[in-house]
DNA sequence: TATTTTTGCTTGCATATTGCAAGTGCAAAC
DNA sequence: GTTTGCACTTGCAATATGCAAGCAAAAATA
């Protein structure tokens, strides 16, 4: 899509720019918490992503190799989106995210009981999820 | 700019609304790291960011009480933006994204110094530069 | 086996956002 | 009193977005 835009040397602005907007970084949060790994669940989402944007920022996170493409195992039709180790390092940054915005935001109380956990023991939380989401990478 | 654009209840998605795109990610950045404190700053800036995006970005982000507008000390003709404790609270965010942009892309040599200490002490860094930018608040 | 549904996209098009260049108004320097 | 610096605004062409509709392959259903 945006191929030739010129990245400049500023780390935050490099990787911003494999960003671009909020869908990505939402696409890569659905697929750590919420089990999301077909173009079905990303498009049902409760944000409401527009079905040319979402294969827009698919094709773009796969292109910067933070998603692969596999073959379902249920079903031909399907394709299975997994996250790279790449996008599973962005984990830390997720969770700095969500405490910021449950300081400063109204957050629903769902994600508040996951906000809390985290929060117990940051460190702990950041590396038993890690552990989980590479696990679903190595197996199968 | 965008007041009326529905927001949902998903928390990276609300924080991230408030962003938009990059720059404003980028000015806070240069703020809390390069000491940049006016339009011009920003405007010189190694990131090139253009003048009508720039001032649209600073509306939003005062709106949204990200910073602050007042009268510069030096001459009337300078505006000083400060940054509000909502914005020095995205320092671990803002950390983060730099230890994850180290690892996985090319970084200057005066960052990734700046990245090692942080890496040095995490915790330490975070609260050190908080309390320095508190000070930056309260004074003056 | 024929038909309908599901799935993962693509296409067209009106609208919104961006980037660039130029301009404006006020303050300060000369 | 004229020029320069600073913080923006404005106009406009190019690009990106959001919505609705379409589409081919696979799976489910009749």
């Amino acid at each position: 899509m945006e191929k030739d835009k010129k990245r400049s040397d500023c780390p935050i602005s490099c990787s911003l720019d494999i960003f671009g907007d909020k869908w990505s970084l939402l696409i890569i949060r659905d697929m750590m918490f919420a089990n999301k790994s077909t173009y079905g669940d990303f498009l049902k989402s409760a944000e409401g992503i527009a079905t040319n944007i979402l294969a827009s920022r698919l094709q773009s996170l796969e292109e910067n190799k933070l998603i692969e493409k596999l073959e379902h195992p249920d079903s031909k039709a399907k394709v299975l989106y997994k996250l790279t180790q790449k996008a599973i390092d962005l984990l830390p940054i997720i969770v700095e995210i969500h405490f910021w915005a449950d300081k400063h935001f109204e957050i629903p109380a769902d994600i508040k009981a996951m906000i809390k956990e985290a929060k117990r023991d940051k460190d702990e939380f950041i590396k038993t999820t890690t552990r989980q989401l590479k696990k679903q990478i190595t197996t199968q």
